[in-house]
DNA sequence: TTTTCGATGTAATGTTATTACATTGTGAAA
DNA sequence: TTTCACAATGTAATAACATTACATCGAAAA
């Protein structure tokens, strides 16, 4: 009988606590420095429980940015298509999701015979606050 | 009296051609590969010849390859947002534009305060040829 | 002519990600 | 219980992508 879901291993615990405590997406690196502590010694520690929790849906990865995230809302899963603004003052991410653009970029695809696999829609910019100081 | 735009150098004329010619994205490193016998050495030449050349709209980065494509129309400057849609099998881009999803995504910065600076929206997957092989 | 400024050349370094291989822990099958 | 299989881990080395620093060159403006 296989699980559909398993615990966090450690090493994957480690990792998303500490993407779930910074403010703004923290690349591989980082995230290793930060838990130099907890006895990490190499990228490969991060790389692979950054693996299972983007796999898992848990976390995830801002490309612009070569760094990840902690998803938002971990509890509802599979929600289509996920879009980020990123503030480039404050490092400050907002996940959101758009059905109409998700039914837009479908459309297109489907006129066009491409097959979707992933969707990335990353916008950058200045968040609300930063762009009043 | 400052031009408004000037003629490519050499080298820009170079990573352009070379670009162009490609039926994918080549990374940095690749362009620099297939430039050796036109006297580039180094990766510095590359990566200053693409800053004008996304500069001035003639290409573009594929942010979830770290590569860089010609852009298909660069002759309609400033379209506003430009949606990759990224072929896995036989690395083709096809690059479109939507004002739907445009509008969405401006109105959702709008409620929300955002500026934005610059949006990507790549999407990975299958064209039609590979999706049928 | 001299100054200025953009483009160039080269080397070194920084940052991000993967490959390779040995080891350990855990649960299922014998 | 022992053995087997497999996932997770540890460690080192390397590959891939990008930038910093500094010297030089050449064309156009003063």
């Amino acid at each position: 009988m296989t699980t559909t879901r398993s615990e966090l291993t450690r090493n994957q615990a480690l990792v998303l606590a500490a993407l779930a405590k910074a403010e703004a997406p923290l690349s591989a690196y980082t995230i290793l420095d930060r838990l130099r502590d907890d006895g990490f010694r190499a990228p490969l520690q991060v790389y692979r429980a950054l693996d299972k929790l983007l796999a898992a849906g848990l976390v995830h990865r801002i490309e612009t940015l070569n760094a990840f995230v902690a998803c938002a809302h971990p509890h509802c899963h599979a929600h289509g298509l996920i879009a980020f603004a990123i503030c480039e003052d404050c490092g400050q991410v907002d996940e959101f999701s758009d059905a109409v653009v998700r039914e837009r970029l479908g459309a297109w695809s489907a006129d066009h015979g491409f097959r979707i696999d992933k969707t990335t829609i990353e916008i950058r910019g200045h968040c609300a606050a930063c762009a009043a100081a």
